[in-house]
DNA sequence: ATGGCCATGTAAGATGTTACATGATTTA
DNA sequence: TAAATCATGTAACATCTTACATGGCCAT
């Protein structure tokens, strides 16, 4: 093979794996109702993306809906799935182990161009709106939880985890600096 | 202001401001030995970028190093200082405060297309490399914590708080699995 | 019949990647 | 003197973004 699958790309073909034959416009929904937000799923990323999964073989046109909508129905094929497993792993990329990207690291990394004040307030503000979206996300994974534990179960957990270790680490920083944090 | 400032851009900024005047070649070297990883720092993100900020007056050429390899000394202008003071927050953009992406998170939500064998030698792949890269980080952190505390001591923190709390949660998941983590 | 959702796409642009090209200086 | 490092840059390409364009179905 020559392609490794981008992350989106790679999604794109879990979501086409794990749901069944779907629309491009189903996995845009499937995008943008999903609590990460990291992608836009504009139908400018996703289209061209099944143009090029549909070059080389891994989904292919299965059917329309056929209820003058004229959806289109991609599925798998047997290259995909493969490819698919082998981007799922093991082995993991270095990229998948490494620490994720985090724009909040990448601010305190320049917290000496700040007066103590600026600082305090830069911490109270990330405090807060972290605590707010761990609340968010506390009552989601609830909710995944009674339904059963389903993978998304898992994943939502694990953005739990991760938020409530930036809390901690955003607090200690507050507590090293005397900052009050309610 | 018509631009937001990218990442990247973000902390171009940041460098140029707390380390003072320096090389498009120095902030590379930055990037490069710095363990994140994230952006490969190549030639041709910096030095267009280099050009970017210098046309918006954020940046100006101070002068060469003049040891005949005519090296250019970038240093922030007053507008350049307030956008990073801007970059910096609070507020804290909406992208800051999210969940961070994750690969391992992507691959967890398709993990229905594995069989349970499959999973646990994922599982136990991603606890291997995580646990690894963990105690580099780990050594890093204590590293910088004995140079007293930089930013850069608690930037290393919140990157090891990160990969703990990836690594529990990958525990609690084999655990779930009954995958045997040593 | 109007507005909202389903559904497909394109166009222009920003930002990043790898790979290449060039030349000076330091170090083994 | 050969290799590594310092130092600048360009070219081709991939991927993603926003914004636009088009049209059919369905509920109020």
């Amino acid at each position: 093979m020559k392609h490794e699958l981008t992350e989106l790309e790679g999604c794109v073909l879990g979501m086409i794996g794990t749901t069944g034959p779907c629309t491009p416009y189903a996995i845009r929904r499937g995008f943008r109702e999903s609590p990460s937000q990291y992608w836009s799923a504009s139908a400018g990323a996703i289209y061209p993306l099944i143009v090029r999964l549909q070059r080389r073989r891994l989904i292919r046109l299965k059917r329309k809906t056929g209820d003058g909508r004229e959806g289109k129905l991609y599925a798998l094929t047997p290259a995909g799935e493969s490819a698919l497993r082998r981007w799922l792993g093991p082995p993991c990329p270095a990229t998948a182990i490494g620490v994720p990207p985090d724009p909040l690291r990448n601010r305190v990394a320049f917290f000496a161009m700040l007066k103590s004040a600026e600082r305090a307030a830069f911490l109270k503000d990330a405090i807060d709106g972290v605590a707010r979206h761990l609340e968010e996300v506390q009552s989601y994974t609830q909710c995944q939880e009674r339904q059963g534990q389903s993978d998304e179960y898992l994943v939502s957990l694990g953005a739990k985890l991760m938020l409530e270790a930036r809390l901690a680490w955003l607090r200690e920083m507050a507590h090293r600096l005397g900052v009050r944090t309610d």
